[in-house]
RNA sequence: GUGGGUGUAGCUCAGCUGGUAGAGCACCUGGUUGUGGUCCAGGGAGUCGCGGGUUCAAGUCCCGUCACUCACCCCA
């Protein structure tokens, strides 16, 4: 059964992938708009765009992300291409920067690189609500200077995209990774706790491999037992405590608010000292809209200068997901703002013409095409969500006129038609 | 990878112990020979996910299968 699917309603037609999100009109309108609002606001930060590839060499993820992690042990959609290369869809953002931020010398020409990138990014999973296999992120990273004034810029720079959207009812947690200093002990006095208990085969291992994991386990039974367990936050190195309440201290300023959450771990490897998540309750079982972190050493793993980064990345379907879980719906569904009805050829012909002139003037423009009657042409306005209908009959064209009816309280209006441009830039000015 | 739920019109769904496929919404046309959002009338549209079985007869019962969906695990 390749391509097809007998199973999809219409048995025998094609059917999207397996677990991914398709935005149609209109919930295409809703979710272009979280995008960009969610882009505007790193962009007001000065992150330029970077734009790379949603696949890269598979050694990048399995190194950069991390090999004990889920997200590369068994979430990585990996297949060789032609040239017998192991190539992977991308399952996460920051490696593909940091790769191109080394490649192309960015950090040679002035620190901190900031940067900003939107797109699919791929996992194999099971979908259910909220995860799907592409899904799309909005990401920032700043890198090149660790200073905690980036950390809590990048963490501002979501809550504002957040806030833009109308969104309330989501919650930041934050927390400390530690350091090269401070992590590895605490790794060790984590693994001595976690292996006396009665934990289960799979949860062993991680116990071995990724020990942190383990305590951000969402099952009431290991959350019991792990209740006790040492925490990295009571184990900070003198400078990753410091850089944690100089974080603390930057959001206080800005009045954002935040909960610790010591148990906080990221699924991936290359976090260290701040890392964040925006946790919100209306996306079913899943309740990160977007999160991130700071990395210390994933400029130097993947063979760049030892230098710093801080980044986020949040999940435009799942941002969606809140919107609608709040009812909060700032985006217009009007198609556009004036819509031409013609009745006859030549009041047709004309309208065409007024149609290219009000987009050349930057007025939003769709009209009534196929001939059908005025009746239709008129529902067709309204469903566009115009403001203004132009009305336009061969009468009309005979006394130089045309109808411009305000939608909303149903006047019309007769205008000359070699004014009616710059009435109607006027009227939505 | 493991478990639950669901597949009937474009959408949301009804369809009892088997008996010739339905509703609402949406869409199209007309009522209104040049005016939408309300109302009325009419219309188009479904291999009832797919395959097999039982039966005189299957949307309905049985088996299989596929898909969707929710949840576990984990994350955006």
């Amino acid at each position: 059964m390749t391509g097809r699917d007998s199973g999809a309603p219409g048995a025998g037609r094609f059917a999207a992938p397996k677990g991914v999100l398709e935005y149609v009109p209109p919930e295409s309108i809703a979710f272009e708009h979280v995008m960009r609002t969610l882009i505007a606001a790193a962009d007001r930060a000065g992150y330029a765009l970077i734009e790379l590839p949603v696949f890269e060499d598979t050694q990048l993820f399995a190194r950069g992300v991390g090999e004990s992690t889920d997200v590369v042990t068994k979430e990585m959609y990996t297949f060789t291409d032609r040239g017998d290369r192991s190539v992977t869809l991308r399952p996460e953002g920051t490696a593909g920067v940091v790769r191109a931020v080394i490649e192309h010398g960015l950090d040679k020409a002035g620190l901190p690189v900031k940067v900003r990138y939107a797109g699919p990014l791929f996992r194999y999973e099971r979908p259910q609500a909220g995860r799907y296999r592409q899904f799309y992120t909005v990401g920032a990273e700043a890198i090149g200077v660790d200073d905690p004034a980036l950390d809590a810029e990048v963490i501002a720079m979501a809550d504002e995209g957040f806030r833009a959207l109308g969104l309330r009812d989501y919650t930041l947690e934050i927390n400390s990774l530690g350091d090269a200093e401070c992590r590895p002990a605490y790794r060790e006095l984590l693994q001595d706790f976690l292996r006396k208990l009665p934990l289960d085969e799979a949860t062993q291992e991680r116990v071995a491999v990724n020990p942190l994991r383990v305590l951000d386990d969402k099952r009431p039974e290991v959350r019991r037992m792990v209740a006790d367990a040492p925490l990295l936050i009571d184990h900070l190195s003198t400078a990753a405590k410091e850089h944690h309440t100089a974080v603390k201290q930057h959001l206080d300023d800005l009045g954002i608010r935040y909960v610790e959450n010591p148990r906080l771990v990221r699924g991936l490897d290359y976090y260290t000292k701040t890392t964040f998540e925006f946790v919100h309750p209306g996306l079913g079982a899943q309740s990160a809209i977007g999160g991130g972190g700071h990395y210390d050493g994933l400029m130097s793993l993947l063979g760049g200068a030892d230098l710093a980064g801080i980044g986020y990345g949040i999940g435009v379907d799942r941002v969606l997901l809140a919107c609608r879980a709040e009812g909060v719906e700032p985006w217009s569904t009007a198609r556009v703002e004036v819509f031409g009805v013609p009745l006859g050829d030549g009041a047709r012909r004309k309208l065409v013409q007024l149609a290219a002139a009000l987009r050349k003037a930057g007025v939003r423009v769709d009209m009534a095409y196929g001939g059908r009657s005025m009746k239709a042409g008129m529902k067709a306005a309204d469903r566009s969500g115009a403001r203004y209908a132009l009305v336009l009959g061969d009468r009309d064209l005979d006394a130089g006129t045309v109808g411009l009816k305000d939608l909303s309280s149903g006047d019309q209006d007769t205008v000359a038609l070699d004014s009616v441009v710059d009435e109607i830039v006027n009227r939505l000015a």
